[in-house]
DNA sequence: AAAATAATGCTAATTTTTTAGCATTAGGCT
DNA sequence: AGCCTAATGCTAAAAAATTAGCATTATTTT
């Protein structure tokens, strides 16, 4: 699922590329066809080729597994998830960037009141 | 692994009780046992139980989660990571927590430059 | 001290997943 | 058109996970 929602739509032969640590071909089209079967996600065909994309939009499943790690690791706490995300990628965060989050916190703190 | 981690520490029994969809007990004890073998967790004792914690310290955990999470979903885009944090707790988020983040990200762009 | 309780150890059966590999079908190329 | 390639359909075998349930051991209670 993972792959999936990283690029979108793929092949099984793109997911068996994209695994760290590969199975088989077979079995990642048998585990394609079951989570297909359990609704996780679907496919389309494009000429002789299945295509496969999770079930749920982007921003749904952004949504959920953001939720999911906010329980997990920060114990619902945004604001030691944000510090988390910050300080891991403090010197790769440019100067603009920096900007646009105030600017984001400038307007929760309006909308907020 | 994600019941361990967020409650840190837990015997089969809790385990079972955590899970959304239980398997059997016997299950949950054979899953464990399974997952210990590949090291993602180990297990102390206390009395007769077993207490099973996650083998990667908190911190690291946590900050391998959200890697995958920030490649997964935002493409690795710390910003759109932390947009989509404030916009899913928007209203819950006191005034406090906004002003700690502020400081935050005040303190990422002096160490920035 | 004995009984009750609650946990793991263990085993065998069942179910599910993984695998290999051939058959079939659609597309692309000469 | 005919050939080649690349994909899925399918099936059967092997491997792994799940299950139930009894044996054993340690703890707690009476």
């Amino acid at each position: 699922m993972d792959i999936l929602h990283r690029v979108g739509k793929a092949t099984a032969a793109d997911v068996l590329a994209a695994l760290p640590d590969p199975p088989s071909y077979s079995a990642v089209r048998a585990l394609l066809r079951l989570m297909e079967d359990k609704g996780y996600l679907r496919h389309e065909t494009d000429g002789t080729k299945y295509v496969f994309l999770p079930t749920l939009a982007p921003a749904k499943a952004r949504q959920s597994a953001l939720k999911q790690m906010l329980q997990t690791f920060f114990d619902g706490s945004t604001e030691q998830a944000v510090a988390a995300l910050l300080d891991l990628s403090k010197t790769k965060l440019k100067q603009e960037e920096l900007d646009r989050l105030s600017v984001l916190i400038e307007q929760a703190r309006k909308e907020g009141r």
